[in-house]
RNA sequence: UGGGGCAUAGCCAAGCGGUAAGGCAACGGACUUUGACUCCGUCAUUCCCUAGUUCGAUCCUAGGUGCCCCAG
């Protein structure tokens, strides 16, 4: 424990600064220090054609991802290792993905792909290799406290990721290291930039983690088959328009819907979609994104995590629906070991059935859950 | 084929003789390891067509064309 060097990690290397960065701290700390590449979806294989910009590039994204990777490991002096996880990844994460969009869910693939890729299939792979640890360039801290393990924010607010690790296990967690818990991503920057890699002024990447930015709807048309409605406005019950397939959006979304200005109106709002029913193809409508048919006071979740310690039932604790969202008051409650319910003081927007729900207190993350149902005063919105 | 009304960008819609507001949508960008939200930018040399009046017409006149309403 006290000689590093004996301390064999394996941190995964992406191409980006972070895991870059990630990875020099280790190596100067003194541990024995590798390095994986994951390579984990085949565009042309995954029939990933529509919706996709970098279809025509000459290099595909990955291979300039891993050319770089290549580049920071030479430069540091670390073996670079490639694996490749696509078949897990369909099955773990993208399989779960397409299943909640059939069900008029909104999913969160990223947090999936962390509990089943980047800290399982990447974790064992690494274990089988006679690693210790494995390590990533997440904006979060691992902090122990009486022996416990807990996940920390990272001290760059603005960047904190643990969002997406709501769904680990306290056994990943002890598992990982995370170096750039105490930095912002400008020191990170500077700090590439003082190593002279070349990475240090490559754009973060964007879009579902390993498959990249993608015009979204076009990209579900790949796997879900259109299958045109109407657009019903939810205040008036009158359509107002079509739609491509209710899968395609998604709670609080306003573009794409190409609604304009309708006759005998005397305003011209912007619609934001409040409601779906995949039973009759309807997409239902309200009109400001103040509408009460946005709000919610109460939900429902399954798939309840803790990271390290539960939180008992009637506690208040702050809440995340969303990556980067300030967060917001609620009372917890259990209604099963996997399923609870959150209580707002305030009615909140757009919570959305399928994504994530996190929970924090004191600058820890505590875990999260998935948002099921959601209710207005006991009446169900969704 | 009697009367009345309206025709402005994809949609809604100002302008009513002096050289085309605004909103919505769309597209582009910023932000962003999900989906979204948000923010910024772009978007009618032209006003249904034709002829005329005028120094000058989207705005006036005439004739077309197309819708709508009332009366049949």
């Amino acid at each position: 424990m006290n000689d590093k060097s004996k301390i064999k990690v394996m941190v995964a290397l992406s191409g980006g600064v972070d895991s870059a960065v990630a990875l020099h701290l280790l190596k100067e700390e003194g541990y024995d220090v590798s390095a994986g590449f994951m390579r984990n979806w085949d565009s042309l294989a995954n029939s990933d054609i529509l919706g996709n910009p970098t279809l025509g590039d000459p290099a595909c994204p990955q291979e300039v991802d891993y050319d770089d990777a290549l580049a920071v490991a030479n430069k540091l002096g670390v073996k670079l290792y490639r694996v490749d996880f696509v078949k897990e990844y369909w099955d773990n994460v993208f399989t779960y993905f397409l299943k909640e969009y059939e069900n008029g869910r909104t999913p969160n693939p990223d947090i999936f792909c962390n509990k089943y890729i980047k800290f399982d299939a990447f974790l064992k792979w690494a274990r089988s290799l006679g690693f210790d640890y494995i390590a990533m360039g997440h904006y979060a801290k691992k902090v122990v406290i009486n022996g416990l393990t807990y996940l920390g924010e990272a001290r760059d607010t603005d960047k904190d990721q643990t969002y997406f690790l709501s769904q680990l296990s306290n056994k990943q967690l002890q598992q990982t290291l995370f170096p750039l818990g105490d930095l912002t991503k400008g020191e990170v920057r500077k700090i590439a930039d003082s190593l002279k890699l070349d990475v240090a002024r490559k754009s973060d990447s964007t879009g579902i983690c390993f498959i990249g930015e993608r015009h979204f709807r076009d990209f579900l048309k790949n796997y879900i088959p259109m299958q045109e409605g109407p657009i019903v406005d939810l205040t008036t019950n009158e359509v107002i328009g079509r739609h491509q397939g209710v899968f395609y959006y998604t709670i609080g979304q306003r573009r794409g819907l190409g609604i304009g200005g309708i006759k005998g109106r005397d305003d011209n709002p912007r619609w934001y979609v409040a409601k779906k029913d995949v039973s009759t193809n309807t997409l239902y409508v309200a009109s400001d994104e103040e509408s009460i048919y946005l709000q919610s006071t109460k939900i429902t979740f399954t798939d309840l995590n803790f990271l390290t310690k539960e939180i008992s039932d009637g506690q208040e604790i702050e809440v995340r629906f969303r990556y980067r969202q300030k967060k917001v008051k609620a009372t917890f409650y259990k209604t099963s070991e996997t399923t609870g319910k959150l209580l707002f003081p305030t009615p909140y927007l757009s919570v959305t059935p399928g994504q994530a729900v996190v929970f924090y207190d004191k600058g820890l993350c505590l875990g999260g859950a998935i948002i099921n149902d959601i209710y207005f005063k006991e009446e169900k919105r969704n």
